[in-house]
DNA sequence: GCACTGACTCCCA
DNA sequence: ATGGGAGCCAGTG
């Protein structure tokens, strides 16, 4: 199958989060140019080749916490990743202030 | 080609 | 604070 290439773009820019730093799937979309395509960031990752390396498990949702049922295997493994990169939970609830990433877009908003 | 689904988010009651 | 509903848009059957 021919990929699209905005999933390059998202996998691009879910590398680019440095280790140790997790990103939301609106910030995601958003640095990729599609700010309107959250859902889209968990498509393109889960149709991602585990070759690539991507590093999904530092993609969250806006409100801190991992996207999957808790207690199910992948929700397990995604925090467990996390946490061997120093991110704490607290009630399986990431501190988004603490961890995210901050990016040059970010500055700008900020600087208004 | 149509209808449904989803690793989401925002907004309003 | 919380729950429900609409918007989004590509992938999948």
């Amino acid at each position: 199958m021919r990929l699209n290439p905005k999933f390059q773009i998202i996998w691009s820019v879910v590398k680019s989060i440095p280790k140790g730093c997790i990103a939301t799937y609106g910030d995601v979309a958003r640095l990729a140019g599609f700010p309107r395509n959250a859902r889209f960031v968990g498509t393109a990752l889960k149709a991602a080749p585990s070759e690539l390396n991507i590093p999904w498990h530092r993609v969250i949702n806006s409100q801190g916490k991992i996207s999957f049922p808790s207690g199910s295997d992948k929700f397990q493994l995604q925090k467990r990743l996390l946490q061997e990169e120093g991110v704490s939970f607290v009630s399986a609830v990431v501190n988004l202030n603490d961890y995210r990433w901050k990016t040059s877009l970010d500055e700008d908003l900020w600087r208004m």
